[in-house]
DNA sequence: TATAAATATCGAAATATATCGATATATAAA
DNA sequence: TTTATATATCGATATATTTCGATATTTATA
């Protein structure tokens, strides 16, 4: 059992920035809430996200190396999704940190 | 209410994106972390990171600037303080995913 | 007032990240 | 087997972030 309060070694700090950096861009972001409900096509959400499909895959790649995104490949279609539980708590603070106007 | 799973607008994006910016990273979640429980001045942060106080500054300045701290100055200290209850819902889930190796 | 302590700010240099066009790969369809 | 579609990768450039030393500011104490 970890206490509230112990402070992270610094390879869980290092891991922990690592993560968060991969959250810390509107793009990918926008792609994670795509994400929440859903799996999606590298196509589908650049196009969702008015971006070039070679710059969503770029995203993608990012997010599935640190271990946010998994990838399902189903003939020439890619499908990524959310394989990471934390991940819906951060978008689910986002949201409630800022929906109000 | 906002349904689980509207899509946020570019300003939410925005302003998300730049929230976790300025929590990915290793000196800034440790300081965080640090906070957790109590406020520090900017020696005392500076100290246990084991970095000049003028960096640790401006470290706090940036967490400041977006809203995830407040100061207050009481004679030559400084404190700073999370006033963010977001902030430590993202220390949990950092702890949680890493803290078992 | 002079000096010290704590913090903040500046511009420059170093480093990291994002974006782009070009091209490669892999699968499907003609 | 050629062509089209979907995705991935590469190297170069553009942009942003981090770190640093120097210096400024503010408050306390001699």
């Amino acid at each position: 059992m970890v206490s509230q309060f112990t402070l992270p070694n610094d390879r869980l700090l290092g891991q922990s920035a690592e993560c968060l950096r991969a959250l810390a861009h509107p793009v990918r972001l926008k792609i994670l809430f795509l994400l929440e409900s859903n799996r999606w096509t590298v196509g589908e959400l650049a196009e969702a996200c008015s971006i070039r499909s070679h710059v969503a895959s770029e995203h993608l790649r990012l997010m599935q190396r640190c271990g946010l995104l998994s990838v399902e490949k189903e003939g020439q279609k890619t499908y990524y999704q959310i394989c990471e539980v934390q991940v819906h708590a951060i978008l689910a603070c986002m949201r409630s940190k800022f929906s109000t106007p």
